[in-house]
DNA sequence: TTGAAAGCGCTAACAG
DNA sequence: CTGTTAGCGCTTTCAA
């Protein structure tokens, strides 16, 4: 084992004082005297003495840590929004314990074991479903704030929420005003909230528009690049294949392009493609992709927030839902498609 | 506060036990006997039980958390990194703390007090830089088995090194042998290790080619895509711009792009570009970019190896430095240099 | 204003 | 094999 640590103990012995002393002198109450503290603090210094965070927080009992789970944290995008949870978080004196699930049902279950045997005071949650009654049980069993982010259940906790809906409707409306017909949508299971809506809003558009939609290119299961990657190919030999693609999750725009561009096809001339989640991949592509977009770092503002208020104020309020609208960037990645193209070309030909 | 949490003397009693056979227990000794144990398992089940980790890592003396501190942790390429490392050292029991840098030296200071408060056992670490005698200070005071990444500085630690020296001569090597002469190179300050090994790099192949180099040409002063733009846009409006860039920084290369592509350049017939780790965007960009890589995965499992033997054996042996090798990953971003490129062109007229 | 003392929840050494 | 007990380093009464 290493050396041993320097204790409050032993601060107290050199400045000739008693350990209570110490304490108060380290939590900045002002019962001390002002020659007294100074004789403390130059020996906390000599010493080079930390505070044992340890011992503090089980006799606080709390840990003053506040968990965030996500499917994985290290996705730039997300980087923004734990950053922004971060500088919230810090300032209010918690510090973050990150958790990434890569979205397995397990490691979720023992990373929430983990969190709970460290006595996280609150969590920041995204969870692999919205169905599965053992991870409600264990996340109940935790009897601590959380915020949900992009999830509804359970409903009982305060929630962030994405407007994929909509956004999605958008893309679609604007991929039919392309003259597409044929708009395939990746996304993740149905059974979490974010690829449920998205479907949503991918019939919403149909419906509007009247026109009858192909259930065989709406591809739901996964969020992940390989998910993208693979569907796309699958896709792509489909006869007839799709004109378009809607990339359903914020990992998945490098596998779409990766099939795309396997094939030999070119964007948008004999594709195009919509992303979600602004990147350095969409924005410096040729031709830069389109995508749906929304602000990361106001949501991990205000997930911070709202989980701040529990912890600190009133923890018994009505569960919250705060809805983020998305908006759709148009770039370069999307054109009428290729049949259609040629058709007009034809026309002016004539 | 929170409802209380049932600790294990409300197993022990709920199990008609004492309290140190729950301990057992959970400590899976062999010393216990099955019906009790087994009446044991019962009720910390019952009770939803889970061992309060503050309190066992106290008593136990060390946290079994080892922290990771990097200038920025949310950098795909480091994912593999973190994910190696974790995996490493989770099958050994240990857990991460991981901090992020940003590459303030403010915040390194901070965030190794408030690791050392923690009691991590061991450390993996690059810092903003290997001349600052006060980082130095706090990292030695941790008393703590730590490995460097990419850092020689303090020369006691572990160390593991990536070989950029070699890898940017055969960089520079290939873009001369295209006819390039004003080449840039834009990396960190040449006071962390790999900047300066990278110059050292640049400077081993112009001598060896025997070419004149242009040290205006060399910029260093940060990793991040910030200044891997900023420089860009300078360099491109020197006169004569350079005509071919290494983004010496793992972040850097969308900010070498984005420039380029603002200034109207074309890659590679205008200028020509080489980035620092493998990236969707190195990969799927048009057309796409050669790189220098390196394996992130293996250095992650070798960093967690070196560090559980200091933690688990011998802490005591004389400092190991393990180099990794470089290549170069040569795409499409590369071609002789305009002007060059015309006179050949006009040759083959004649 | 300061010191003394009682634990927080747990592990491990020591008895039985 | 199991129970009892002494702390780990700290905060927080309660007295003085």
């Amino acid at each position: 084992m290493g050396a041993e640590r320097v204790t409050i103990q032993e601060v107290a012995k050199r400045a000739g004082v008693s350990l209570g002393t110490v304490s108060r002198v380290l939590n900045g109450q002002k019962t001390v005297g002002p020659e007294i503290r100074a004789r403390v603090e130059r020996a906390i210094c000599d010493l080079g003495y930390r505070p044992n965070a340890l011992a503090q927080n089980m006799r606080r009992g709390h840990s003053r840590a506040v968990g965030i789970m996500l499917r994985e944290f290290t996705l730039p995008v997300l980087a923004g929004f734990i950053k922004a949870v971060q500088q919230v978080l810090r300032s209010a004196g918690y510090s973050l314990i990150l958790a990434g699930s890569d979205d397995q049902r397990e490691r979720e279950i023992e990373l929430l074991d983990a969190l709970s045997s460290r006595r996280i005071d609150g969590l920041i949650l995204t969870t692999s479903s919205e169905a599965d009654e053992e991870l409600l049980e264990r996340q109940e069993a935790l009897q601590i704030p959380v915020v949900l982010l992009d999830r509804t259940v359970p409903a009982n906790c305060d929630a962030l929420l994405i407007d994929h809906r909509t956004v999605v409707c958008r893309a679609v409306e604007y991929l039919l005003s392309l003259g597409h017909r044929r708009i395939a949508l990746l996304t993740g299971s149905e059974s979490v909230r974010p690829a449920a809506e998205r479907v949503l809003g991918y019939r919403d558009a149909f419906a509007q528009a009247g026109v009858e939609l192909d259930p065989d290119l709406i591809r739901t299961r996964s969020f992940t690049t390989e998910f993208g990657y693979r569907e796309t190919l699958v896709l792509l030999s489909r006869r007839p294949p799709p004109t378009a693609f809607i990339a359903g999750g914020i990992a998945m725009l490098p596998g779409v392009l990766r099939a795309v561009r396997e094939r030999g096809l070119r964007v948008p001339d004999d594709v195009s493609v919509i992303g979600s989640c602004d990147s350095d991949l969409a924005e410096l592509s040729t031709p830069p992709v389109s995508v749906l977009r929304w602000d990361y770092a106001r949501l991990g503002r205000v997930a911070a927030e709202l989980l701040l208020e529990r912890l600190e104020g009133d923890r018994t309020g009505p569960p919250r839902r705060i809805t983020v609208e998305a908006e759709l960037i148009i770039r370069g990645s999307c054109a009428p498609p290729a049949a259609l193209a040629k058709a007009e070309a034809m026309q002016n030909d004539v």
